[in-house]
RNA sequence: GGUCCCUUCGUCUAUCGGUUAGGACACAUGGUUUUCAUCCAUGAAAGAGGGGUUCGAUUCCCCUAGGGACCGCCA
């Protein structure tokens, strides 16, 4: 069975890229009927916070990509994770090393300033007796031989061992590190498929050595290219729109940056919307890009767009309704009614959820813009007026029958009346059409404000 | 600096050696429209450069250039 994880570590909110790498792991699963694991790798107890590791599970929920299982925390196997140190230490795969922090800094600085490349030249490797010191473990690279990256996605890479050096599996303080914690975990937890960022790459061939010593069936590994932000660089968390919480927070739905992030360095034919079950069916680590993509903040807003409009208004309603009592002003229950219930109109010109709160806008904070009104508005306004007082209540034929009449009795166009009158049913000239302005507004309403201005 | 990776319209991408190099977003123009949008139609827009291999290269190989990742007792 294949089963995939996503491990990050709770230093931070879910990232973009993360949140791509997790649906990554979860579309494959699910494609190949097998299991998506979480692990938060939290043996940084410095940086490591709980608010984090509950806001990646929050917006890995959002986003629709669920995990299998229980959350694995890598902290809970430290005991495994130094055990196999040891047992590396025993079949002398692996050494102790008492080279002091300074001594390394020291080698180090003096490689940079030479501008020579820095590796750690094992001087303990060798050591035959053992010193009563501080000693970290280190594991015994072989040296001058080519390894082999069987990479899913780059290709076969092959490395000269004499490139890495012998790093550090156990601390000073006994406490694993990186590389053996992720390796001991993956074996632990049958991961079958590593599919993870980039930047593991050469992370994935220090994993496979311990995995070999180890004598362990190695995973597949499938290293994706990183996103850049729009100026072609790195993403950076200062970046502020680099974590799903950025996109959230401006009215972006889930399925929407879900289906971004599944274009963005994947694709299927040309094959632009997909829905959760499409995007299980045909998602193929085949046709994962091989170079580096960036951000397109427009696609996510006309991928946004693309979904308020065609999602079913039920589920959009669900989706607004939640934005606004988390990110906007408190409303009353009867406004919300009143936008929930006009959604087909209020979504209109909307890319975000946000923008429809903003069209929205008119019906709750109004004011009065006497400014825009001139006097042969204001006749015809008047005019329009003692028409629709005589309204009971909103009869789209009615009113569309005083707007005939009067655009033929004044023989203007319909723009002389409409413009005047949004304006000031609404304070801009960019709103709904007047009659469904008149519609959500109600009659009584619709009265009030324009008896404000020709009074 | 060392090792490794990448390179098709502005952006995301399709192309399994032979295509008028396709699609989407963005952009431009026109049309529909009760403002603005939507919607529809049309258009402009790409194989980094140089060598090979081949009857034929965007596609395979090499070099150059540009970009990226990694180089912690972080993960």
């Amino acid at each position: 069975m294949v089963i995939t994880r996503f491990a990050p570590s709770p230093t931070g909110q879910l990232h973009i890229g993360g949140a791509r790498t997790a649906l990554f792991n979860y579309l494959y699963s699910k494609n190949q009927k097998g299991k998506f694991l979480l692990r938060i790798e939290d043996t940084d107890k410095e940086r490591s916070k709980k608010i984090y590791e509950n806001q990646i599970i929050d917006s890995l929920g959002w986003l629709g990509v669920n995990f299998d299982d229980n959350v694995f925390y890598q902290s809970q196997n430290i005991k495994k994770h130094t055990d196999v140190a040891n047992q590396l230490l025993k079949n002398n795969f692996a050494y102790k090393c008492y080279c002091t922090q300074e001594e390394l800094d020291q080698k180090r600085e003096i490689a940079k300033q030479n501008s020579v490349n820095y590796i750690y030249d094992g001087k303990c490797r060798d050591l035959r007796e053992e010193k009563n010191l501080p000693f970290v473990v280190r594991l015994k690279i072989e040296k001058n031989k080519k390894i082999m990256l069987y990479d899913g996605v780059q290709g076969d890479i092959e490395i000269d061992t004499s490139t890495l050096e012998d790093f550090i599996l156990l601390r000073s303080d006994n406490t694993p590190t990186y590389n053996l914690s992720a390796s001991v975990d993956d074996k632990l937890m049958n991961i079958t498929h590593v599919i993870r960022g980039d930047d593991h790459k050469i992370n994935a061939l220090k994993q496979i050595m311990i995995f070999q010593y180890m004598g362990w069936k190695l995973p597949k590994y499938f290293h994706i290219p990183l996103i850049h932000s729009e100026d072609g660089k790195k993403l950076s968390k200062r970046d502020n729109a680099s974590t799903t919480e950025d996109y959230k927070k401006i009215g972006i739905l889930p399925i929407a940056l879900r289906n971004y992030l599944l274009r963005l360095g994947w694709s299927y034919k040309d094959k632009e919307i997909f829905n959760d079950e499409e995007s299980i069916k045909y998602f193929s680590l085949k046709n994962i890009g091989k170079s580096p993509s960036k951000l397109d903040f427009e696609r996510i807003k006309s991928l946004n767009e693309f979904y308020i409009k065609n999602l079913n208004e039920s589920f959009l309603i669900e989706n607004l309704v939640i934005y606004i009592k988390t990110y906007k002003k408190k409303l009353d229950d009867n406004i919300i009614d009143n936008i929930t219930s006009n959604i087909n109109i209020l979504k209109n010109k909307a890319k975000t959820l946000e923008d429809i709160y903003n069209n929205s806008n008119f019906i709750y904070d109004f004011q009065k813009k006497l400014d825009v009104i001139n006097d042969r508005n204001k006749t015809i306004i008047n005019e329009f007026y003692s028409e629709l007082v005589k309204l009971k209540s909103y009869d789209e034929e009615k009113i569309s029958q005083i707007n005939q009449n009067i655009i033929k009795n004044n023989n203007i166009k319909f723009k002389d009346l409409g413009q005047p009158l949004r304006l000031i049913l609404t304070g801009s000239d960019q709103a709904p059409s007047i009659k469904d302005i008149i519609k959500i507004l109600g009659i009584s309403e619709t009265i009030n404000r324009i008896k404000l201005h020709i009074n």
